[in-house]
DNA sequence: TGTACATCAGTGAACGCGCGTTCACTGATGTAC
DNA sequence: TGTACATCAGTGAACGCGCGTTCACTGATGTAC
């Protein structure tokens, strides 16, 4: 991974991300089925071969910025969650199950969800690379499985500190979702009971859903911004994770 | 809008019909950035300047596509809720507050819940025109905006009989949201306060981030298929919404 | 019922444009001795 | 430190393709009298 750090290679390093750049810029006009690698190469004033040294394909530009998009968006939760654990902040995870530690996960966890909202709002077209309708004819390799847990495990990293810290929560009544949930729990956090396990990943979906709407304009006239009615949903989303009472 | 039923009025409608079927059919095929004119006249026989006899232009079959893709499924959810109001069965609305009348509500909204996601998982390209990407360089016309409330309706309309019933709901703390909400209302369901509609539209929210989560293939390896993780949640969201104990 | 005229579906050619990818090449940068 | 050779970034032309939209046209269908 540590390129030589040749002229070349410096160059090579500022000239892809440029690329990856200026992709972005016209994702932001056109959407992800219009990624055109001629247009790309016209705004950075070369010729359109040349991008073939950057990149082999299409393709594999468009898995490189879901990659960085995905990584983009954990570093963000990583770094607004990082306030948590900071050494200037307690670690509410080691304290106990008192309703002032669950209290501190619920705000990590709302954190998370408020962190996402305004990343995908500042970069509707990054953010609709990721969940928004899957781009024509292209099927995300295996390399962007790991980027996309990263995001996943930001909103199940509180919910894994309350269990850590003996209220794991109960099974769910269906025994074969109960298995689905332990299977799945062994990545997204290996304490977390099943019922909760659920709650997350409803809660999850509930923060997907809301973006998705909001930046599709589904809102529109009604709320928008979206900002009140997204905290209000936020509070009983703690709630229904068991975070708050 | 009744038009005259000569030969080529009939023949006309018929082929309206038949091009937009090929739309469809390639939508699936390629996502929505890809809709080509070309390759529907060709799949068709015909000569592509005779498209446009039947629609001004590549955006204008889009939105025709879209409106017939909210019709169709506000059309599903109506006829999957008209086993509720049939006079056959007891029409709860009316009945009162006792506990039975809201789990016959609660019954509807996850009747209407499991339809949106069988309706999606029947037709991803459809759902994705609706709530997916924004398609590159559209933008949706105003027609749209009625069969797009059609379907929020069917998601409001046990609430609202739930609150005609005698159990409104309260308000909700934040001032400004609580007049958003009320003015939502209006459109949504006039009766229902604004404690329940904001939860109503929470929860839809899951029910959209769920399949769209699951149609993008997000919960490959873990879920999939989701059925029992969405009765699971279904069965949460009821709950959230005041419709079960 | 028959005729004259208007409407309209579909044709075929063309305009002007854009796309991803390949290939043989040149010249500059880096490496080994 | 200097030279010979290998690597690689970027060029420019080309291949073969697709696109939305326009236009003047023909022939069939529908309408009015």
């Amino acid at each position: 991974m540590a390129a030589p750090r040749t002229a070349r290679a410096i160059a090579r390093a500022e000239l892809t991300q440029q690329i990856k750049d200026e992709a972005l810029r016209q994702l932001g006009d056109a959407g992800a089925g219009e990624l055109s690698l001629r247009a790309i190469s016209r705004e950075l004033g070369m010729v359109s071969s040349a991008l073939y040294r950057y990149f082999a394909s299409r393709d594999e530009l468009l898995t490189a910025l879901i990659i960085d998009a995905y990584a983009d968006l954990a570093d963000a939760l990583d770094a607004a969650d990082a306030t948590f654990s900071d050494p200037d902040h307690a670690t509410p995870a080691a304290t106990g199950t008192e309703p002032a530690a669950q209290a501190a996960q619920a705000e990590r966890w709302a954190t998370a969800a408020v962190t996402l909202r305004d990343w995908a709002l500042a970069q509707p077209h990054r953010y609709s690379l990721l969940y928004g309708t899957p781009v024509p004819g292209y099927r995300a390799p295996m390399e962007t499985t790991v980027p996309a847990e990263r995001v996943m495990l930001a909103f199940f990293r509180p919910l894994e500190a309350v269990a850590l810290a003996g209220d794991p929560a109960g099974d769910v009544a269906d025994v074969g979702l109960n298995a689905e949930l332990r299977a799945a729990g062994t990545l997204l956090g290996p304490h977390i009971g099943p019922a909760r396990l659920a709650a997350g990943v409803a809660a999850l979906a509930q923060v997907i859903g809301f973006v998705t709407l909001e930046i599709g304009g589904h809102f529109h006239g009604g709320f928008e911004p979206a900002d009140a009615l997204y905290a209000h949903a936020i509070e009983a989303l703690t709630g229904s994770l068991g975070l708050v009472d």
